[in-house]
DNA sequence: GAGATCACG
DNA sequence: ACGTACGTGATCTCC
């Protein structure tokens, strides 16, 4: 052999440092990916830096080996291996095995024994080893030819041991870190050692007496209770050393002729990526190699679509160069089906008469990536779409709402069509981030739209196997059409209002802060919760009640309770406060306002949350203030867009707990909605064992927690911290709540059994939420998932509800010809605006829709209000 | 880009 | 013993 690199690397202890430094990660079907993914990540990285002639992976072969001979109790105590680590093992052996890396276990010895057996065969030939491991003991390997690597925190980060290293870091040769072991021991692998001697102890007697044997030979001359502690344990010491020794002539079988290595299988590589779900790793490493896995497309370029282009069916897809569907630049169009492929220009496109009538038309129909985009994009150009009959992003998010990604390539892989290339791949990122030729642009849109015509039957059929067809084809898409209205209609926002609102904001905020540096002593940026804590916890001494990963909790709850020591605090408290409305409400929203016509125009994500909710985005209309008055006023600047009409709120009474009635089909919940009576007051009621009359607000605010508990899977603890009460008391609260409510206990009870046996929960229209978590031994993580549980299927039916809602409210106004316009969804409210005299009609329509959406065990209450602006409709 | 904070349901 | 309320998005600081 000539000059070579031999790589060892010890696959037991890699395995577990990268399961115990990566949280549990999952892939769709609820595989846990955490420790392979690490070993991938460090073994790219080793690959990278070293390019090794020759490689193995040493495994342990079970749980005996010989040195169970000379210590039965060796590695004895240890935590048997979690599951979630050991359904790993199968995946990475087939990945090394893609890798075309050799692996190998000899029944007996360790993989230490292996590693050390080799590497000092490769020594002998004069050949560079690097040994790669989480274990320290493999340290004693170390010579001028054989560097070990030990990963330090996290997983790609090495310590590199060279016999130069170990002595200024120990100030011993590498032969003496077993005598080390055998004098302090070793706890993970349960040698024994010299019970009171620890590193510090063990380094200095080496130093002095170079072995374990040196320090026996030498025991006189030491004194004191350290020589009581070595006599008594001489035995055990030099077992430990022997125990801690690694083996060099194990018998194995292979030999380095048999290690050599001549690089991965990229195609194996990659399938097993793709199976797991480690989607960096396939974007960032594999560009070539996706790039070659494509097949070859063609296309036509047109500069004019005529009727022989079209047919009754085809995937269209409009491309847009970001996110923001509403102020994009459009790139491009494909039109695709069985026989045919064109790209064509967006100006030519919308010139040709026969395409604009084709994709109004809605008997003609139409396959696309998410109809919402293109429909809001169409719409800035008075081009309309109709006959919407797929839409991939909603089908892919209604089969599994944790598939995230929005690039198609990525959400093509997901489902076994692979000719895509990523948004990235083609216009590159960041600053470098640019449109390529048209014909490179042509073909990544034709093949969006090949994707897009080719997923609709694979996806139609794992919604039917699913039984989500119906949530899907008659809920979310044509949901879909009447939110794109909604963005594009806008909502007309008053700009004066809001420069008014903001300039006052602007000299209180100054006079506070003046009087906060006042308070201080000092100037400096109250909006650093560094900087802020130095001030109260250190400057003014004030008592730090709750710590953050970084530092002093400086958060609203945490200061309130200082309310009382400190005039500063109330002050901090408003300037967080007004400071809020300034920057995001003010600020954020006069951003927003399209010049052209006075109005906001949100995108609502569809396919994003894991619950079924919408949420709103660019700028978020969800979270404008309420609560509280000042932030309410933000709402005045919120005006119908005509003069005269007038804003028309509608929402939801107490919705989660009556989708809690109808779903755990307590009697004595259902009865109190059936009677309509308070809720909080009735919980009141029961969880204090009084009478409606005696019931306090104090109670009544007590009793509404615990109902949010209930909805949110409940915790004493979380309760008794809402609630500033003990947990104890807490517990107490629950306890007597599941006793009032048994069927909400039965509820809770099985939705958790049951997420268990099933691996996900479900809605009232059978959304679906997967929960891998919720059968992990981790306390922490298995916790969250059994709340998820509980909450899931509340959340989510209540936006079944009101989505089903929007969809018969929308029909509605256009069978009774009205002029109203449906403007925002909030959750559980919608609102609305409309010409004074419909006003009348909506107070009938609107409940009426609402509450009949879908029809439950008790009935659904809807409150409305409405006024010249949004802060009127209270 | 992550973490802290705070706005909403 | 463990360490939490469920679901979101925007802004700010600091690395």
């Amino acid at each position: 052999m000539g000059k070579n690199k031999v790589l060892l690397l010890d696959g037991n202890s890699l395995a577990y440092r990268a399961f115990f430094a990566l949280p549990l990660l999952t892939n769709e079907h609820g595989i846990h990916t955490n420790s392979v993914y690490g070993f991938t990540m460090m073994l790219q990285k080793i690959l990278d830096e070293e390019q090794p002639t020759h490689m193995l992976v040493a495994f342990d072969a079970g749980k005996t080996t010989f040195r169970h001979t000379t210590f039965g109790e060796y590695k004895g105590g240890r935590q048997k291996t979690p599951p979630e680590l050991s359904e790993q093992f199968p995946y990475l052996r087939k990945l090394l095995t893609a890798y075309q890396i050799p692996q190998y276990e000899l029944s007996m010895f360790e993989a230490d024994d292996i590693i050390g057996t080799l590497s000092k065969q490769a020594e002998a030939q004069g050949q560079e080893v690097i040994i790669v491991s989480g274990d320290k003991d493999l340290t004693q390997l170390s010579s001028d030819t054989t560097t070990v690597y030990i990963t330090r925190k996290g997983i790609t980060d090495m310590e590199k041991y060279t016999p130069a290293h170990i002595q200024e870091k120990y100030g011993i040769t590498p032969n003496q870190i077993i005598d080390m072991k055998g004098l302090m021991g070793d706890s993970s692998d349960n040698i024994p050692g010299v019970p009171g001697v620890g590193e510090k102890t063990a380094l200095k007697l080496l130093v002095e007496h170079h072995s374990v044997d040196g320090v026996y030979e030498a025991i006189d001359q030491l004194k004191g209770k350290l020589k009581e502690k070595l006599e008594a344990n001489e035995e055990q010491a030099k077992m430990s050393k022997v125990l801690a020794t690694i083996e060099t002539e194990a018998p194995i079988t292979i030999g380095l002729d048999d290690l050599s290595y001549q690089g991965p299988d990229m195609d194996q590589v990659i399938k097993i990526w793709q199976e797991l779900a480690f989607k960096s790793l396939l974007e960032k490493t594999t560009y070539a190699q996706v790039e070659e896995a494509k097949s070859e497309i063609t296309f036509t370029q047109l500069t004019e679509i005529t009727e022989e282009h079209l047919s009754d069916e085809m995937a269209v897809h409009l491309e847009l160069y970001d996110e923001q569907y509403h102020t994009a630049d459009m790139l491009g169009i494909a039109l695709v089906d069985d026989k045919h492929a064109y790209f064509i220009k967006v100006e030519d496109a919308f010139a040709s008469e026969s395409f604009r009538t084709w994709l109004a038309d809605d008997s003609k129909k139409k396959r696309l990536v998410d109809s919402k985009a293109s429909l809001a994009a169409f719409h800035r150009n008075d081009v309309l779409l109709d006959g919407v009959e797929f839409d991939f992003v909603l089908a892919a998010y209604i089969v599994n709402p944790a598939i995230t990604s929005d690039d198609v390539a990525v959400l093509s892989r997901e489902f076994g069509y692979g000719d895509v290339f990523t948004n990235e791949q083609v216009y590159g990122k960041g600053a470098k981030k640019s449109v390529p030729s048209d014909a490179e642009l042509g073909e990544h849109i034709v093949r969006k739209a090949m994707a897009v015509w080719n997923l609709r039957t694979i996806m139609d059929n794992k919604l039917k196997d699913n039984e989500q067809y119906e949530l899907y084809q008659d809920l979310e898409l044509p949901l879909a059409t009447i939110l794109g209205k909604m963005e594009s209609d806008g909502v007309k926002v008053d700009r004066q209002t809001l420069v008014d609102i903001g300039e006052d904001l602007a000299g209180k905020l100054t006079e506070i802060e003046q009087t906060i540096y006042h308070a201080a002593g000092e100037t400096f940026n109250i909006n650093s919760p560094k900087q802020l804590g130095v001030i109260l916890f250190e400057k003014l001494g004030l008592p730090a009640l709750k710590k953050t990963k970084t530092g002093y909790s400086t958060a609203a709850d945490v200061l309130e309770k200082l309310e009382g020591k400190h005039e500063v605090i109330s002050h901090i408290l408003l300037f967080r406060q007004l400071g809020k409305l300034q920057s995001t409400y003010i600020e954020g929203l006069l951003k927003e306002i399209h010049t052209d016509d006075g109005k906001i125009h949100t995108r609502y994500q569809q396919a994003l949350t894991q619950t079924g909710r919408l949420s709103s985005t660019n700028p978020n209309l969800q979270n404008i203030p309420v609560r509280l008055e000042e932030g309410r006023k933000i709402r005045k600047a919120f005006v119908p867009s005509q003069p005269g009409w007038i804003l028309f709120a509608a929402d939801y009474s107490q919705i989660e707990l009556r989708v809690l009635a109808h779903m755990s089909d307590d009697e004595e919940l259902i009865d109190a909605f059936r009677n309509d009576l308070d809720i909080h007051t009735k919980t009141a009621m029961d969880v204090f064992h009084v009478e409606a009359e005696a019931v306090t607000s104090d109670m009544r605010r007590a009793a509404k927690a615990v109902n949010f508990g209930i909805v949110y899977g409940i915790s004493d603890y979380g309760l008794s911290q809402n609630l500033s009460i003990t947990r104890k008391e807490a517990a107490e609260f629950i306890d007597r709540y599941l006793k009032s409510f048994p069927g909400v206990k039965q509820y809770m009870d099985d939705i958790v059994h049951d997420a268990k046996q099933k691996g996900f929960v479900t809605t009232i229209l059978n959304r679906r939420r997967y929960l891998p978590d919720i059968t992990s031994s981790n306390f922490n993580l298995r916790g969250f998932a059994e709340r998820t549980a509980m909450n899931t299927p509340i959340q989510g039916s209540a936006a079944d509800i009101i989505k089903k809602a929007m969809i018969d409210m929308a029909a509605r106004l256009e069978k009774d010809n009205l002029q109203a316009k449906m403007l925002l969804q909030v959750h559980d409210e919608l609102i609305f605006e409309a010409p004074p005299e419909e006003i009348a009609i909506l107070e009938k329509i609107v409940p009426e829709v609402m509450e009949h959406a879908i029809e439950l065990k008790v009935p659904l209450k809807v409150d409305y209000a409405y006024g010249p602006t949004w802060y009127d409709t209270k």
